[in-house]
Parts: structure tokens; C-alpha cells; sequence
DNA sequence: ATGGTTGCTTTGCAA
């Protein structure tokens, strides 16, 4: 059994505090941490390396930035997307994994944002949303289980939303970003929270901003997508939300599975 | 009512 587990940490080098605490506490096996606002060098890896963890990062400097941290040795690590060669954002590493019963990958990923609408920011967003499902039919053709790990932006369905009018206008919740995630299950991939837990106002993000934590003005935006060989060894998914009312949390909470491999 | 807060690139930008 492994606890696999999807955190937009909001900048690591702000919350390594809060991290550590959260590792100990909570004592996952691999880690998919997204917008670690740091470049590579600057990643507080040392802490994280003495309490048991292999350290795999994707930084930039200032935003975006992803990183993998796992009990279990790295086989292989990809950085990047592909699909375009001219895309310069860190948004996405892939880790291998040997088990038992053979190979598997784990991504961090951190899916654009995509606002204001607009903007060119949302034809980046469902530009990248294209890129990964062709990557994801790709991978598909591997059979191993595949666990896609992060920050999708995007609210599935009403049900992901406290107030879903508010969020009409908003990159997160337009009809071709629910669309395209739509598809990634169409390929296959099933959301491992909503395939175990169908409890409304069931929230992995929730604004810094007027008291959204108080009145649990929250959104479902955090997701494990499964393949079809992981989701068939999916034990458990939970949200570790009590974590959002910690002191200097960061706007997002840890979302975990246990897998069987 | 276009607010409010947070972290980094900082006195603006992205979320």
C-alpha cells in the first residue's frame, strides 16, 4: 500500500515549516507538490531529505514550479511537458516507481490558471490541456498505472463549488476547460475523490480572501486522476482539510489515495 | 461592491 498525495503548497520556501509538520504528520510515501515558487537551487531539500525522502524538483524562479518527493527510490524522472518546445513554465514532472507487481508513475502537475478569460492566458491553459491528454493517451498505451497528481484549475462539476454562479465568468469553471477534463476521463482516467467520496461541499481550495475558510466558500479544484490499471488498486482517497486551518496555511489542502501496488 | 490576502519577481504581478 502506498499513500500517494497531491499539495499546492503555495510557495515551499514560505511553508517548509508547515511542510515538515505535515510530513510527519501525515507520513506520505510520495508527495506531488505544485507552485513551489522556487528555482531548483533554492528548494529547502535538506529537511525533507532527513526525514526519509528522495527530492525530484521542477522550479522556476518566482511562480509556477512543481516537485516529487517519494520514500520509494526515483527509476526515472521527466521534466516538462511535451508538445511544445517553446514552453518555458514549470508545470510538470513525471516520477517511476518499481513495486511488487512492476512499474508505476506518479506526475505533479500544475495546470495553468487560465485567467482573465480573455486574455491569451486562456488559450495557454487549454492549449496545455490539450498537450497533456495527448501525452496521457500516450502513456495509456503502456498499461502501467498512472497516477496524475496536482493543481488541475479546473472545478468538474456545480457540485465543486460552494457558490458555482460566482464562478461563471471564471477560466476555472468555463465550459472548455470542464470539457477538456472531461476528456482526460473519456480516455480512461477516473478522479479518484469523486470515484470514492460523493459528499457535497467536498473542497480543496479556499480563497485567502473574505473569510472564504470560515464560511467554506471552498472550490474542488485538486485532483488524482487515475488509469484504468491504478484505479483498479485504488484502496482510500481523502482530503486532509484540517491542514487549511493551520497557522500560515497555504490556500490549497493535501488531497491523498492509497493504492495497492 | 470588481472589494479581500498571500508570496515572490516587489512598490507590480499572479493567484
Amino acid at each position: 500500500m502506498v499513500k500517494i498525495v497531491s499539495w499546492n503548497i503555495n510557495g515551499v520556501r514560505a511553508r517548509i515549516d508547515n511542510l515538515l509538520d505535515w510530513l510527519r504528520e501525515s507520513q506520505p510515501d510520495i508527495v506531488c507538490l505544485q507552485e513551489i515558487k522556487s528555482v531548483d537551487e533554492q528548494f529547502p531539500r535538506t529537511d525533507i531529505e532527513a526525514l526519509g525522502y528522495h527530492v525530484e524538483t521542477h522550479g522556476q524562479k518566482g511562480f509556477n514550479g512543481v516537485a516529487i518527493l517519494s520514500k520509494l527510490k526515483f527509476d526515472e524522472v521527466n521534466r516538462g511537458l511535451t508538445g511544445d518546445e517553446t514552453d518555458e513554465q514549470a508545470r510538470f514532472i513525471e516520477g517511476v516507481f518499481s513495486s511488487e507487481s512492476g512499474a508505476f508513475r506518479v506526475v505533479s502537475l500544475y495546470l495553468p490558471n487560465g485567467n482573465p478569460v480573455g486574455t491569451e492566458k486562456f488559450p495557454y491553459k487549454l492549449g496545455w490541456m490539450a498537450r497533456l491528454e495527448l501525452w496521457a493517451a500516450q502513456r495509456l498505451s503502456f498499461e502501467e498505472p498512472i497516477v496524475l497528481a496536482g493543481d488541475y484549475n479546473v472545478i468538474p462539476q456545480p457540485v465543486d463549488a460552494k457558490h458555482p454562479e460566482n464562478w461563471v465568468n471564471d477560466a476555472l469553471f468555463q465550459p472548455e476547460s470542464r470539457q477538456s477534463f472531461r476528456q482526460l476521463e473519456a480516455l480512461g482516467f477516473t478522479d479518484a475523490v469523486r470515484a470514492t467520496d460523493d459528499a457535497p461541499e467536498t473542497y480543496t481550495f479556499w480563497d485567502y480572501t473574505g473569510g472564504s475558510w470560515q464560511k467554506n466558500n471552498g472550490i474542488r479544484i485538486d485532483h488524482l486522476m487515475l488509469s484504468p490499471e491504478a484505479a483498479s488498486k485504488l484502496g482510500s482517497a481523502s482530503i486532509e482539510k484540517h491542514v487549511r486551518g493551520w497557522e500560515k496555511p497555504s490556500d490549497h489542502v493535501p488531497v491523498a489515495i492509497h493504492l495497492n501496488v
